[in-house]
DNA sequence: ATGGCAGAAGCATTCTGA
């Protein structure tokens, strides 16, 4: 089972590169963030004619979820349990469209969108470490339903200096600061594990590349969105890859889509290995 | 320290992102 994420930066904007994207992956499920768009105005039919479930949670302009998956998803929750808020200073009513889960083939699948956090010495950046606190929360909830888990998504924090081009120069900022990493680590706990580490041990791998001053020409990358599993899991998962051709495309997003492979007895989809159209820069 | 690039809203320019 291919379970994908990539942050698009807009839905409609991207919506033929995202088409073209499936049909030659064939991914059984896709996390989408930054979609951009109202679910009324959310484009469902060029998903669901290739045969796939939508489910969205959207804004106007900002933020904005969505689930594209073969299987038809269950128990479909739209952003955090409210008991998750009161602890941590966010209003459920303020709530920014940045999470949607659901049951798929057994596995409880959880999009995020984290919140990026400006700086640290912004307003902003408060709301993404509360932000992160509540998603803790949420996952000590379903750890306590015995829900396998696979948590994917734009998490805005490169997981160590490995995951940063030029670490010298962003350490201790925005997505490379100790404050994100220790909030990042009490969401994984230990009983998720990043499945790109699992192939991956060395750097030189990104996700993003800024629209700006030729980074992606240039090769200056993060490792920002990621795919967390649980350990359970672990025995099951067959590859991890960042496929970085679409940050080559006209207008691309400026993420690039990871996808994972897991080898499920009891999943009724079908089974594609697509590993060899998959190239790291 | 700032800008650079991109998208949305909406029609000039501002806000936001990472």
């Amino acid at each position: 089972m291919l379970i994908a994420t990539w942050n698009v930066n807009s839905i409609r904007t991207r919506l033929l590169q995202i088409v073209d994207w499936i049909n030659q992956v064939n991914p059984d499920i896709l996390c989408l963030q930054e979609t951009k768009v109202i679910d009324d105005s959310f484009p469902f039919e060029p998903f669901e004619k290739l045969g796939y479930s939508v489910e969205v949670y959207g804004q106007k302009s900002y933020n904005g979820v969505a689930i594209i998956s073969k299987i038809k998803p269950e128990n479909i929750e739209k952003g955090f349990n409210g008991y998750s808020y009161s602890d941590h200073n966010i209003e459920s009513s303020l709530e920014q469209k940045r999470l949607i889960s659901a049951d798929i083939g057994g596995i409880k699948i959880i999009n995020v969108y984290v919140p990026n956090g400006s700086s640290l010495a912004s307003g902003k950046f408060d709301y993404k470490i509360n932000w992160l606190k509540c998603l803790a929360s949420f996952l000590d909830e379903q750890e306590k339903k015995g829900e396998l888990i696979c948590l994917a998504g734009d998490f805005n924090i490169a997981p160590t200096n490995l995951d940063i081009h030029d670490p010298n120069k962003y350490e201790g900022g925005i997505m490379a600061s100790q404050a994100e990493r220790d909030a990042l680590n009490n969401v994984l706990k230990g009983r998720l594990i990043d499945s790109f580490r699992i192939f991956e041990k060395n750097t030189g791998h990104w996700s993003w590349w800024d629209y700006r001053n030729n980074a992606f020409e240039l090769n200056k990358g993060w490792r920002i969105d990621h795919i967390y599993i649980s350990k359970e899991l672990s025995s099951k998962l067959k590859s991890c890859v960042i496929d970085s051709l679409p940050r080559a495309n006209l207008r691309p997003s400026d993420h690039v889509p990871v996808m994972i492979d897991l080898s499920l007895n009891d999943f009724n989809g079908d089974f594609i290995d697509d590993e060899d159209n998959f190239f790291e820069i």
